[in-house]
DNA sequence: GCTCGGGTGTGACTTTGGTCATGGATTCAG
DNA sequence: CTGAATCCATGACCAAAGTCACACCCGAGC
């Protein structure tokens, strides 16, 4: 509940479909919004809740994850700086569509429903940027899917690996969290990736330690990747 | 390309996110739409394949999938009569997201790209219809998401089931496609349909011949679909 | 009627994924 | 430095998913 107006003006001013509005409105949505902390594992809000406004995520990052009794997690997608969450249930009524938690110490803008609503309706560009949010997420959820139902863990350990390399921009690079976040983001769990990676360090195809990877074999990582079983690779 | 205007003004006026425009629009769009019809099967466009233009499904159904070398195939979703398909790719740039084929002999309506962004940008109404859309399609998704990376095979045939009864509205109800298509739903294959649906049976929680069940314990199903695994339930 | 072909159910087997238990490494507070 | 808390790797085992082969059912079309 901090009063730094002026920075979250330039937090708003960040967001892409934001863009269309004159900084008159910025100013006005700025002034109604407040600030909220949250500690590492500390859940923003859960799936299923009501959900009456827009969080944009000011620092840190966010995980979104859903959960089945058993503790097991999947991670559909995690957000950092300028992203916002819950643009979902804020335009179609529902409630939000997974739970939100801190993967580190995040801060967190909170912008009430109305104000957002109103602005789709008077500048068109927000609504159509709004879109392109949303596209992109439908994106990365059938990418998901198709990661999960036709693709082995193999494939799927190249692929987060290439993922992670390419954003990173070079083949060496270190692991965004622990094997157990590897885990939920690949749908499975902490011991076979482990022996994934295992698997994958002794073929030669890359090098491991506990958080920094290098990439050898750029191409059978990405063979791999594309579910070709590498039969015939063995002895 | 046959020429039935009149009719197609017809079917624009029944998606729910033109109804903000003005009949003038309405028939400047129908005017410039084509019709195209599919076979079951034949494929109406592939996945990353660019696209200029947004589908209407006008009769019959339109299975929307993934799929991997070795021919498995992962079903997204399936859309029928009214339902629209393509705004992802028409609204961000990209690519299709899936490839989409004919369930069944079926009718579509194709307009052209333009016409569309223009809608949105002149009456706002438009662009929140069709967030709508799409965050529905990021909730189906999610759920998607979550039954593959967190329940096991009972617990998903569970879950199909009671989605069709529900959308049957009756206990008694004829199963939507062949084994082969409930497994491409399901993320599996033939047989562990056929087995999955043949414990149910002998379980005594449902009735199933080839293409009719009867849920005779919801109870039972419900708890299964929700991942409770039925330990204790052999012998 | 019969045949043919797609759709199904099942058994036997292989492979992959998951669980449990253990020991080693690493980090960090005191 | 030392102990506690994590995190990680790995072996042994168990359960679920997937494959292959085959026999059957059943409706469409002679």
């Amino acid at each position: 509940m901090t009063k730094v107006t002026p920075e979250r003006e330039a937090i708003l001013a960040a967001i892409p479909y934001l863009r269309p509005l004159p900084a008159r409105e910025l100013r006005r949505i700025a002034a109604r919004a407040t600030v909220r902390d949250v500690r590492r594992d500390e859940r923003v809000f859960e799936e299923g809740a009501p959900a009456e406004g827009l969080f944009v995520v000011m620092a840190g990052r966010i995980r979104l994850v859903r959960s089945s009794r058993g503790g097991r997690e999947q991670i559909l997608h995690t957000e950092g700086p300028g992203a916002t969450l819950g643009e979902v249930p804020l335009l179609d009524g529902g409630g939000y569509v997974a739970t939100a938690v801190g993967a580190e110490p995040s801060r967190l803008l909170y912008l009430p429903r109305a104000a957002i609503v109103d602005a789709c309706r008077r500048h068109p560009g927000v609504a159509l940027g709004i879109i392109r949010v949303l596209a992109r997420r439908v994106r990365t959820f059938a990418g998901l899917v198709e990661q999960l139902a036709l693709k082995d863990l193999t494939a799927r350990t190249a692929g987060l690996l290439l993922t992670e390399s390419r954003a990173a921009g070079r083949r060496t690079f270190d692991l965004s969290g622990t094997r157990d976040e590897m885990a939920a983001r690949l749908g499975t769990v902490r011991e076979l990736v482990s022996r994934s990676l295992g698997r994958l360090r002794t073929a030669g195809i890359v090098r491991v330690t506990r958080r920094r990877v290098t990439i050898l074999d750029a191409e059978r990582l990405a063979a791999l990747a594309e579910g070709l079983a590498v039969r015939g690779e063995s002895h």
